[in-house]
DNA sequence: TCGAGTAATACTCAAATCGAGAAGAACTCA
DNA sequence: TGAGTTCTTCTCGATTTGAGTATTACTCGA
C-alpha cells in the first residue's frame, strides 16, 4: 500500500509477523522428460516429503533471492554471492510466477512466498558438497505429494510454462546455444506431453520471424538412431511468436 | 522456502523486517476510456502524488486484503469485513498481478507488495464519506507520475489486461450482465487503444464457442446516434477463447 | 416528416494458415 | 548391405483472416 497515513499509524504489533520467502520451480529436460528440481526435507513439518527449493529473502531483490537459492541448491556456480557471475546459471531464464500467501499454508507462522519459475538447459545432477546433496531432478509427473502448497505451485508453474511455449521463444531456454529443429520439437513434446507433426513444426518454426536463425553449420553426425545431419540454429531476437505455435486444442482446456 | 532447517536456525534479527502490502490496479471503462482507480497521497513521501490504492495485509488471504482495500477506497459495498458479501463489488473480477519487492521501492522500510488486478463494470464515482473521498477514476493515459513504483505496476497491469483480452473472455467483466456485441467491441477498443473492424469482430465473437450466448432479447432502442436495435448476449461458459481474438500485429511488440 | 448519419448484421473474396499425409534423401546401426 | 530413422520439403483441402461491401433499421435534427 505504501501510504504514509497507514505507515504513520503503523505499529508492528498490530499485525501478525509475516515472513517473506522465495520458492523456485526450476524446470529442465532430462532424458526427454520435463523435470523439476526438488529437495528432500529432513525435519518437521513435512519431514521426509519433497519440496521446492527456497528460502528467506535477505537484503537483496526477490529475483536475486531466487537465483541464490537455485545456486545453493544445485551447487552450480557455487556462488552464494548473488551479485557475482552465476557460472552455469547465467543461461537460466528466470521469471516471477506468483505469490502464495494463504494464512495457514505454513503451520508455524504466516509465510508469504514469492514463487519463481526457472527454465534451464539440461543441467548436471546437483553435485555433492555444500548442501546441494539434498537436491535432485524429478520428472514432473512423478513429483507429487510435495510439502506445503508446493503441489499447487508446481501445477501453476507447469501451466505457465506450457502456455508460454505457445507465444514466446521460451523453448530455446531449454536447449544449448545451438540446436536443431528436431531438438526444439522435442522440447515442445516434453513440455506439452504430446508429439508434434515434424513437418508442420519445421515449417512453422522457420516461418515465424525472429524465432530462430541459422548458424550455417550442421550437426557433425546424424541422429542416434539414424537420419541425416541436421542444420543448426540459434535463438533469434523475437520476444513474441507471431503467429503463435498453438497446442493441439483440447476441449477440456477451454471450458 | 518453508524449510524447517532454515526456520530452526531462523532468528528474526538476522533479517531486515519486511512488511507485506497489497496494491490494487482497478480498471474500468468510463466514457469509453480505460480508467484506473487512484488515491491522492496526503503525506510524505510522495505527498500530493497519486498512488494505487493499497494497504497492509492483515489476518486474511492476500485476495481478501485486495478486496478489502478496494471496498474501503471506493466506498462500494462499504463492507470492511471481507468475508461478507461485497455488494457492488461481487461482480468484480480480481486476479493476482505480480509482486514487487525491490529493496528501495519504499524509502522508509522494506515493503514487499503483492499487486492485484481488478476488472469492473462501470462503477459509480467513489462516494464521499469514509476515506473513499480520496479516490477517483483517471483515464490510464493520464495516470502518470504515480508514487513509489506504481507507474511500473500500472504498466504491467495494463499489459496483462491487454493480453488477457486476447485469449480469455475477460472483456465481459467490463460490461453489465447483458451486453451487445457492439458494447463488447468498445471494451476491446478502449483497452487496446485501437478500433476494430465491426464485421470481423462480430463474426469472430459468435464463432468462438462459449464466449457469449444469446439472451433472445434485443436492446429497447437503437444506439444514441442511430442504428438498429442490437441483440443482447450474456457471458458464456468458456474460460479460454479458441481461437483467440488477436490484437492487430504490431511489429514493435514482437521484437 | 424527411433526410443524413450511424450502427447491427450478413456476405464476399483473396490471402494466409493449418493439419494430415507423402516423398526423397541422408544417415544410423546391426 | 538392408532395415529403420530423421531431416526437410511438398501437396492439398479445409479453416481462418483481413478488408471491403451491402442491406436494413434505427436516431436525431431540420
Amino acid at each position: 500500500m505504501d501510504e504514509a497515513g497507514f505507515l504513520a499509524a503503523y505499529d508492528p504489533r498490530d499485525y501478525p509477523a509475516v515472513a517473506v520467502t522465495v520458492d523456485v520451480v526450476a524446470l529442465t529436460i532430462r532424458d526427454g522428460r520435463l523435470s523439476v528440481l526438488l529437495v528432500e526435507r529432513g525435519t518437521s513439518p513435512f519431514a521426509g516429503h519433497r519440496a521446492l527449493p527456497g528460502g528467506f529473502v535477505r537484503e537483496e531483490t526477490l529475483e536475486q533471492a531466487a537465483l541464490r537459492e537455485l545456486a545453493e541448491e544445485t551447487g552450480l556456480a557455487g556462488q552464494v554471492d548473488a551479485s557475482r557471475a552465476e557460472g552455469d546459471l547465467d543461461r537460466v531464464h528466470l521469471e516471477q510466477l506468483q505469490t502464495y500467501g494463504q494464512p495457514q499454508r505454513d503451520p508455524r507462522m504466516r509465510v508469504v512466498s514469492v514463487a519463481y519459475l526457472a527454465f534451464a538447459p539440461s543441467l548436471p545432477e546437483p553435485t555433492a558438497g555444500s548442501d546441494a546433496a539434498r537436491a535432485f531432478w524429478v520428472p514432473v509427473d512423478e513429483a507429487k505429494d510435495l510439502a506445503f502448497d508446493h503441489d499447487e505451485i508446481l501445477a501453476d508453474g507447469l501451466e505457465r510454462a506450457r502456455a508460454k511455449l505457445e507465444y514466446t521463444p521460451l523453448a530455446t531456454a531449454f536447449t544449448g546455444p545451438e540446436f536443431t529443429i528436431g531438438e526444439l520439437r522435442q522440447v515442445y513434446a516434453a513440455v506439452w506431453g504430446e508429439d508434434l507433426h515434424a513437418g508442420n513444426f519445421h515449417r512453422k518454426v522457420l516461418s515465424v520471424p525472429g524465432f530462430v536463425e541459422s548458424t550455417g553449420a550442421t550437426t557433425a553426425r546424424g541422429g542416434e538412431r539414424g537420419g541425416p545431419k541436421a542444420k543448426l540454429y540459434r535463438a533469434g531476437d523475437a520476444r513474441l511468436l507471431h503467429p503463435a505455435l498453438l497446442r493441439p486444442t483440447r476441449e477440456d482446456r477451454v471450458r
